[in-house]
DNA sequence: TGACAAACTGACACGACGTCACTATCGTGT
DNA sequence: ACACGATAGTGACGTCGTGTCAGTTTGTCA
């Protein structure tokens, strides 16, 4: 229904030909930013079609042009997040190296990217309480997660690295709590420093997925 | 602003005198288990004033007597909730006995009392993000379990049974990962066991706090 | 420049909310 | 048993945000 529905939010060079933006995608852009900049500061209940769109200065009913709803938006920008942090790639994922290594610097990358959308993060999850598609979207960018974690946990539990147990709930466990954590403390300023809440969850993940390894316990401990 | 705003949901024998229930008392509770009726099979989103009250018979304005909105309501639910784990307590925070079997039973009647009321916490959880008093309500119901946990692992930690970290980080990851948890498996139809959930989350919490005990680890992996 | 398409707008109808003046019902004291 | 004050419930109203249209303006390309 939208234009380009897959395009990134950096749409610098997304036009359809030559350099050149066209005159909705500069629109729709304008929105984007726009709410945005409104989430960083408000929460998403507050935002309105109309306030939204008197910040771009185009007419309220110009936005229903681009996005069916406000929800539909926010769907948009969890797109963006998605595609951001598939991007970023996660070091754990790779079968190189010390795995306990790689768990923490991939830890260390997820949390960057989302200190940095804290706000807008924050305002999608909320957003998806309210609408049953959004809802939906964000289930299944959580399942990816579950499955990616649960994946790499089955494996480390064949080579022995990892003790047996099922490792499906275990990996909706961690994963739901790194939601809730960097939730609660990226969402709304002040925001709590990265390193902290990195090095709280990195224990509770090191501890719980190796922490029956004796030749690392002292590493996690400093 | 209601007449009884601290009475308990069995309000069998909460009237004012006597045996009998004002008529008022009956209709709020009316209101109050249509409500748990609809949100058990529905979302908050879906609930509005109007069916909510054709639900009990009476008419829309009349809910306007018990409860100024939705939100409102919710937040009698939340109260509601909170007593009854109150009144659960938790074995863990009890001086006596292994610290490891009182945190796994403190755990198993938490993700209990849970289990049985899933789909209204939900609704209350994802009502939280409509309102902000409601928003501030939850966010001191998990502020409490932050501050008890943080207490008592620092405790632990002085008697050298906990490893020292940030107690406050850990705790808070910790619940966190309980409420998502618990809302994801208990929060609609069909709900997971209530076995299979809590050995997912004792596993965590034990291996988080006690792991580094090699007289223990035994015991977690049966 | 002309002419077609793309972008935008004012005005409308809808649905849910919360309030108010008013009515009906309850229950208490005589 | 009844009357009357208090408590509970109601119909009707105004408000706000939404999403949609027909119609107008603006942009773009031959």
């Amino acid at each position: 229904m939208n234009p380009k529905p897959t395009q990134t939010t950096k749409s610098t060079e997304a036009a359809g030909k030559k350099g050149k933006l066209r005159k909705s995608e500069l629109t729709q852009q304008a929105i984007v930013e726009a709410a945005k900049k409104f989430l960083w500061t408000r929460p998403f209940r507050e935002l309105t079609v109309r306030e939204l769109m008197s910040a771009t200065g185009t007419s309220r009913p110009a936005f229903y042009q681009y996005f069916s709803d406000l929800h539909r938006l926010m769907e948009y920008l969890l797109e963006d997040l998605q595609n951001q942090i598939l991007a970023a790639g996660n070091p754990w994922f790779s079968d190189e190296g010390d795995p306990i290594a790689q768990l923490s610097e991939g830890l260390d990358n997820l949390v960057k990217i989302i200190y940095e959308q804290g706000p807008v993060i924050r305002a999608i999850f909320e957003a998806a309480g309210m609408d049953e598609k959004l809802e939906k979207a964000w289930q299944n960018f959580l399942n990816g997660f579950d499955m990616a974690v649960c994946q790499k946990i089955q494996q480390h539990q064949a080579q022995g690295l990892i003790p047996e147990f099922d490792a499906m709930q275990v990996a909706i466990a961690l994963n739901r709590m790194d939601v809730g954590v960097t939730i609660r403390h990226f969402g709304q300023s002040p925001r709590s420093s990265v390193e902290e809440v990195g090095d709280g969850l990195k224990r509770i993940w090191i501890q719980t997925l190796y922490g029956q390894n004796p030749a690392i316990t002292a590493k996690s401990n400093p």
